[in-house]
DNA sequence: TATTAGCACTCGACGCGCTCGAGTGCTAAT
DNA sequence: ATTAGCACTCGAGCGCGTCGAGTGCTAATA
């Protein structure tokens, strides 16, 4: 593709993305300024169509970006808009003002992303199942409840209310507690099975069917800890989308939207893509082979740092109700084995530089306040002191 | 209003609620087989139309029913249908299987209500402002960082990570725990302010400073727990009412189901209304009072039972952007002084019977189902010893 | 007096044909 | 290789007539 048929295909895009109806020649040399005449944009336009990356809603219809063309955009002619001090500030404030809890902080960083992009934002919950377990403790409630509290490495706290049987007393019970530890401290939960944990029964003097069952509900507590919880936020930004002034659409696509296992599913699969293109050290535009046939302007490619960012593209997403939508994840990374995903899903005509750029910053962000608040010595967190600033103001 | 007229505007509503069309005189004599011609019918009509029951969207057209037509239906002409045996056995299945975690719990009660009636359900944690706690606990997790475990009564537990001085060893935090249970174990939440909790202070040893400032983390705690979550689920739905075929509309009101805090201060509202309305002790329609003249039949209303339901209609609805919607809420109570809110939004023109028959039932089935989780023997629970069934399947 | 048959009238929905204009592709000239 | 010119396409928008389900009113009837 030459360098005129791009500036052309970006201009498209531009356009379409902007006003949502096809682009006609006419309008195009007009509104750009290009240095030709509106039958030689044809002529192009008639030849990228031909390639692929343009359709036409019908004959005498101007053209609009097939998932290809998009594609060629995301993956070429990209430009991410710095985000300004200003707004980097106001993240940093809303993401960690008041914050209570753990998952509050991603909650917010969902929110944030929503505001500002105006389309539905999904996050998932930090993924633990590579970190390890560092302390369990058990702790009486009251006769045949206990609650179980678990240290992850990187200093992340989880707990759960569990039951036990009511004649265990509060000795017997911290005995278990121990063994428990001593007998999984710095596992991977991964690794953690009902037969590693079974094998701390049989310290309290209890017969060992009491034993097992407290083991049993630890284990429950642990493995609890790998669920992965999904947050969205701005779901009725979509409905302001011209491409929802179709109705079906719009059901179908809250329908799937609605199927929140599916999507977190999805995002992880995407994330596990991610990855597998980072190991193989492969160029970073590896996923759009078919666009980019041409070799000699690499150069252009290589000087560019490899995006962190995910981006699928309506066909792409392999989700029933999605193939309009256009899907762009980011992990975010607590420590070492932590991490989890946040992302946007919008309409393909999307902004996808300044979406980019603000998913990436969200994901800074969030990874910064991430470290400030679970944050321990050992991380690369900034705190200055340990005294974090909290307002007083509670509802 | 005659008896004539009353059977008329039920018709009416209850056709209008299955066609979402106006409805004609004529088709209305036909569907009910009514045993006067159109023409009386519309002699009829025209009069409900001047009392306020019902609106034409146009001269020629039919008739629909005005919010006051629906109050009136509401409150005078409501059958509730019997929940069938087969659906009170899948709801409890449905409430526990797998359960884990308390707060689950009601997020289910609502996802159950928005499949069962296809509109939007809203679910207000419990509050327990007007419960006490029983015990509060201090632990250490590693210098610097303390959980504190809660026990409401009703035998709930909350639990907060907290910051403390890192020179706080363990000895002296459970002394500092020690001292704050002390001083205010059964107290009720509202009660519990900075100033009873600071008198705990000066146990340690250590400078007051710092005992205070666990003091206040261990506060916060306290307060965070009358803090209400909102949960809702089956948005989508409402993307099939033919009312939200206008985008605009539909825009606005997710826009203001957006707007969570606004819709649970609401419910608070509504929750807080039904119980005046009870503790006065008055009749069951006093919110009606402009719908129904005729003090004559009110036999027909003393012989029935108060409803534990609200229902607000329309211009009732004091949010913005819910107009056009009807709202109807429910309050669940686990134990004596804890409740909560759960209820639907749907359209004006809504099925009312069937719908507050399940709201009814589902806060029924939650109730029960709160008793057997959180439960203790001294609660009302019907639990058959300990082992609650909990399949082993886990994710 | 309450009910009804009859009738003129209203108004939105629908289908038809027309124009308009922004778009196209093709061809021939530069 | 580029462009001017031209015939063609097709959706959007508008006006118009028809249709039918609805109305209100009036006069006749039980």
């Amino acid at each position: 593709m030459d360098e005129r048929k791009k500036q052309i295909l970006k201009a498209i895009v531009d356009d379409y993305v902007e006003t949502a109806e096809p682009v006609g020649s006419k309008s195009l040399v007009e509104r750009h300024q290009l240095k030709y005449s509106s039958a030689t944009i044809r002529h192009e336009m008639a030849e990228l169509e031909e390639m692929g990356y343009l359709e036409k809603p019908h004959t005498s219809a101007g053209r609009m970006p097939s998932d290809l063309g998009y594609r060629a955009y995301v993956d070429n002619m990209l430009s991410l808009p710095e985000i300004s001090h200003k707004e980097a500030e106001g993240i940093r404030d809303f993401l960690l003002k008041n914050l209570d809890e753990a998952r509050e902080l991603i909650e917010r960083a969902a929110e944030y992303l929503a505001g500002k992009t105006n389309y539905l934002s999904v996050a998932l919950s930090p993924q633990y199942s590579d970190s390890s377990l560092e302390q369990i403790k058990i702790m009486m409630i009251e006769p045949g409840r206990a609650i179980v509290v678990l240290v992850l490495s990187a200093g992340v706290v989880h707990d759960r209310l569990i039951r036990i049987p009511a004649m265990i007393d509060e000795k017997q019970l911290s005995s278990i507690g121990r063994a428990v530890e001593r007998c999984l401290a710095g596992k991977k939960l991964d690794d953690i099975t009902l037969v590693t944990i079974s094998s701390a029964a049989g310290e309290t003097g209890l017969p060992e069917a009491l034993d097992n069952q407290v083991l049993f509900e630890a284990y429950v507590a642990i493995k609890q800890t790998e669920k992965i919880e999904i947050f969205m936020d701005g779901r009725h930004h979509l409905l302001n989308q011209p491409e929802f002034r179709d109705l079906d659409r719009a059901n179908r696509f809250y329908k799937a939207v609605h199927q929140e296992q599916m999507v977190a599913g999805y995002m992880m699969e995407m994330k596990q893509a991610q990855e597998e293109q980072l190991a193989q050290g492969c160029d970073w535009d590896l996923d759009c082979l078919e666009a980019v046939e041409s070799e000699e302007e690499s150069a252009l490619s290589v000087r560019r740092t490899r995006p962190s960012y995910m981006v699928r593209i309506g066909q792409e997403i392999a989700l029933e109700g999605m193939e309009d939508m256009s899907f762009i994840t980011t992990t975010y990374r607590i420590g070492q084995k932590i991490s989890g995903q946040i992302g946007v899903i919008g309409p393909k005509r999307m902004q996808y530089g300044k979406i980019i750029s603000q998913i990436s910053f969200v994901n800074k962000a969030l990874m910064e306040a991430a470290g400030e608040h679970y944050g321990r010595q050992d991380q690369d967190s900034g705190m200055s002191g340990q005294e974090e600033k909290r307002t007083e103001g509670q509802s």
